[in-house]
DNA sequence: CCCTAAATTGTAAATAATCTACAATTGCAA
DNA sequence: TTGCAATTGTAGATTATTTACAATTTAGGG
C-alpha cells in the first residue's frame, strides 16, 4: 500500500513541530504585511511564541495557518471578527489532529534507512 | 464545494512550496548553527534564496532538508563532503516527488495576487 | 610527532529587520 | 455626520544578520 520513498515527505509532522518562522517569512508566505498581523496580534487574536518583550516575534505552523486562513476569509469580504470567529472551530480541529499526530511518531522515531 | 478536511493538513504541499525561513530560525530548526550554515554555503553545498548582497539568506524548504540530512550524516561520522555526496541522490529524489506533486495540486489554488 | 588540508569557530563593524508606541487614516453603517 | 473597526505611517531604539579576515580544531599520512 506505501512505498518506502513516500514516507520520506508524507509526512513530515516533525518537521511541521519544528517549525519556527520571523514576521518577515509570515508575511512573504501568507501575504500579509507585517504591519497588520502585529495588529491582529495586539488585538488578542494571535499569539506568537515571543520570548520576551522587545524580542522578535516567532511564529508556528498553527499561526501561520490561521493568518492564511483569516486571510480568505477577509478576502471573501468577512469582517476580520467574523473571520476570526469561523477559523476558530477549523483550529481545534487542525490542533486536534496534530496532537493526533504528534502522539504516533513520537515515542520513537528516526530508524530509518542507513 | 472541495474540501475534505482529511486534505487540509495531509498534506500541505502548498504550504511546504511557500515556506521561507531566515538562518536564525534555520538554525533553530536544524540544530546547525548560523556561523556553519554560512561556511556550508561558502562552500557550495548550499544555495540559499538571497536576494542580493548584504540582504539576509532565505532558506526554502529543500534547503532546510539538505541540512538536516547532511547534519544526520555527519553526527554518524561521516566527512562532510561524503555526506554531502550522499544527500545529492536523495534531494533529487526528493525534489522529483515534489516536482510531481505540485503539478497534481497546483490547478486548485486560485487567485494569489496582491 | 609534524605537516597539511578540511572543517569549524571568533569577532568587529556595517547594514537589515524588527520592536514599541503614539498618531493618523480609511471604510462602513447607523 | 458620528462612531467604531480596521488599517496604516513612522520615529527612534533594539535585535539579528551580513561580510571579511583571522584563528583554531580535527583527522590522516608520513
Amino acid at each position: 500500500m506505501e512505498k518506502p520513498e513516500k514516507k520520506e515527505l508524507a509526512f513530515d509532522y516533525d518537521f511541521l513541530n519544528k517549525l519556527i518562522v520571523g514576521i518577515g517569512e509570515v508575511a512573504k508566505i501568507t501575504g500579509v504585511p507585517t504591519r497588520q498581523i502585529r495588529y491582529w496580534e495586539e488585538k488578542g487574536i494571535l499569539h506568537s511564541l515571543t520570548e520576551e518583550v522587545g524580542k522578535n516575534r516567532r511564529y508556528d505552523y498553527q499561526n501561520i495557518k490561521k493568518i492564511l486562513l483569516i486571510k480568505e476569509l477577509m478576502d471573501e469580504g468577512f469582517t476580520l471578527e467574523a473571520a476570526v470567529r469561523k477559523v476558530e472551530t477549523r483550529m481545534k480541529v487542525l490542533n486536534e489532529m496534530l496532537e493526533k499526530l504528534n502522539l504516533d511518531s513520537s515515542p520513537e522515531d528516526s530508524q530509518e534507512d542507513r
